[in-house]
DNA sequence: TTGTACGCGTTATCAC
DNA sequence: GTGATAACGCGTACAA
């Protein structure tokens, strides 16, 4: 019964009501009280064309007679249509969407990544589907991987840190049968396209500026050694101080987990163990934080009695007192090399290409303040 | 072409490629080599019955046979099927996914509330669509919620912050043409349903809380006075003072942008005009860090000569020297919040009715730490 | 209980 | 340059 066209009128069932339209020219009223699923068959009644037609007007990728474009983008504006970006995607089999995976939202690194990514993939127009897990050692990746998946993302980007073994899941057959990927933040793994931070020369940078200034017994303040980030800081930590020919033993590391107060804590009993420590270099500024707070409790003073280096430069930093000497990641610049690099992916994969996934550091800097005696 | 079921052979024509499948034992082998979007045709066939029972295994909206219901099941594992939300999201007229407006997703409270929303959408089934605004003032409004409704969202969040006239587009009528919205922090509006921390009681306990110790003279330093928020806490400061008796003017409001470097700078420019100041309440606790900075440079001891109280709880404010007192918002809470209200008003909508928009105010907490002189 | 035939809103192919 | 028509993958009355 739908659809027989006859003459000047047209019959449409819709949504369990019948609507008759008069062609060719539209009931307006009518039109307007229908509570607004608004098509592109109703576009292209009103300007009295086909629907394909429409589309081509709208998407440009075909030639139209100027005088006809006019009339469709005039209906298009009087009906406020708006194409249904679902039944688009479905055809088009692409969604112009990202999935976002993402761990510590709540945390500077991860958030301020999190702002480049969607700069960025704003730009190239994509919309962003976001995912949270509400650790990092998740065990629910299968269920994110399968719902983002179902929604026909054209690509994912894994900003999830590496800790233990919570990338076990990812190998080369595995991501053979997902949308394109790029991981933030990991180890190298064949098949897996990485952006990600220079940890171990930020370390170098700072154990190295500590070296410089004159410091003989530099500890260090680290997140959980299950964190591979930590890992890599701790080695850049060792290899300045190996280089330079000095002590880089197990008995200099105090491990924390991220926090002032955990910072705090270890330091004390760091420094109970070695009072001999000249400077501390911090895997992130809230732990410099917290030992800044354990020396002025101590009676140590900042800078002369022991040095501090932290890593992040969160904008406080500039504040603790006395003011930290820290190292910069660009995170927001690594959210937007990420984009940018599955974007790559994608267009490669679109055109039946693929491409060698490669792997990205971006280098660090040293923000050099008061803590370490180097300004101030 | 398609489509002609003929005794047990059936043709389909897809993606410009033929494929013979021979039933009721399909090729195996064909199917795994295709490059993957396994449909709900697939599944049936493999199964041997029609797709529309598959579908009634797959949603349980319909009774299904035990039998015929395993025989489904083992179909859909072993071709690894996974069900297109889109097109399941076309025929449905709903999508399960929620729309995320947010600015400034890189300081602490809106990126703790979008781990309190995401936390929520997840256990309610629905999926973030997530967009940023550069600026809270940014004029794309309508870009963005029109993307958001050509993608056919359920449900939009609005977790940009009032300042200046950047909601002057929310009316009425404006609303009724929009999928149902929750907005945070904003002031109240007709039609408009709300979530927002009560920004005047938190500033009313700070306040008081400083009277209580014995302090006269309190400053306030505050963020931009074009946020609402700002004016609310505004409010709240005149209200503990005026109630107690003491001075409330403009010579004891500082301004500054949320920044600790702004509010050490208007601090200390404060501190001249009043040097009896004996207590500030700072709007945040960035402000807090910077007015610690400033009284130490100037030699002012804190709480002795100053007490001092902040906003938000950071978790670096415990560890500020000297520890900060602040105002907690429950801000994760204040995202689920918003994520049960906008699933009321969706479902609601769903069956017809339409609920009238209400307001909630979460009460904050005080935090007592040494630097007003509470503790330590 | 299960199968058949549409419809959801859009784009692509192929005629004219 | 434009108009039919067939997909895209899934849900669902309706019939069997």
């Amino acid at each position: 019964m739908p659809c027989q066209g006859e003459g000047g009128i047209t019959w449409r069932h819709r949504r369990g009501s019948i609507t008759a339209i008069i062609s060719p020219l539209p009931n307006v009223k009518v039109l307007m009280e229908r509570s607004h699923p608004v098509t592109i068959v109703d576009v292209a009644e009103r300007a009295g064309v086909s629907p394909g037609t429409v589309s081509n007007v709208l998407t440009g990728k075909r030639p139209v007679a100027e005088s006809t474009r006019q009339r469709v983008q005039r209906a298009v504006e009087e009906l406020g249509y708006q194409p249904n970006l679902l039944a688009r995607s479905l055809v088009n089999r692409s969604s112009n969407t990202l999935g976002v995976v993402a761990y510590g939202l709540e945390y500077y690194g991860p958030s301020r990544t999190l702002v480049g990514i969607e700069r960025q993939a704003a730009e190239l127009g994509y919309s962003l589907l976001l995912d949270l897990l509400h650790r990092p050692d998740d065990q629910d990746v299968d269920a994110v991987l399968a719902e983002l998946t179902a929604r026909r993302v054209d690509g994912i980007i894994w900003a999830v840190h590496e800790v233990g073994d919570n990338h076990a899941w990812i190998d080369e057959t595995r991501l053979h049968s997902l949308p394109p990927m790029i991981f933030l933040t990991m180890e190298q793994r064949p098949g897996a396209a990485i952006v990600a931070t220079d940890n171990r020369a930020g370390a170098r940078l700072a154990t190295q500026h500590l070296i410089d200034a004159g410091r003989r017994t530099v500890g260090i303040l680290t997140g959980p050694t299950s964190w591979w980030e930590v890992r890599e800081r701790l080695a850049g930590w060792r290899n300045a101080l190996e280089a330079a020919g000095l002590e880089a033993s197990p008995a200099l590391i105090a491990e924390a987990d991220w926090t002032a107060a955990a910072g705090e804590a270890a330091l004390k009993a760091l420094l109970v163990r070695r009072p001999d420590i000249d400077a501390i270099f911090a895997c992130n500024d809230q732990m410099a934080l917290g030992a800044l707070h354990c020396c002025l409790a101590a009676g140590r003073r900042v800078p002369h009695d022991i040095a501090i280096v932290g890593f992040d430069n969160t904008p406080e930093s500039a504040f603790f007192w006395p003011a930290l000497t820290t190292v910069r990641q660009h995170l927001a610049e690594l959210g937007r090399l990420a984009v940018n690099e599955l974007h790559r992916q994608i267009e490669a994969q679109q055109q039946g290409a693929t491409l060698t996934p490669a792997r990205h550091l971006l280098h660090p800097e040293l923000i050099v303040r008061a803590s370490s005696g180097g300004a101030g």
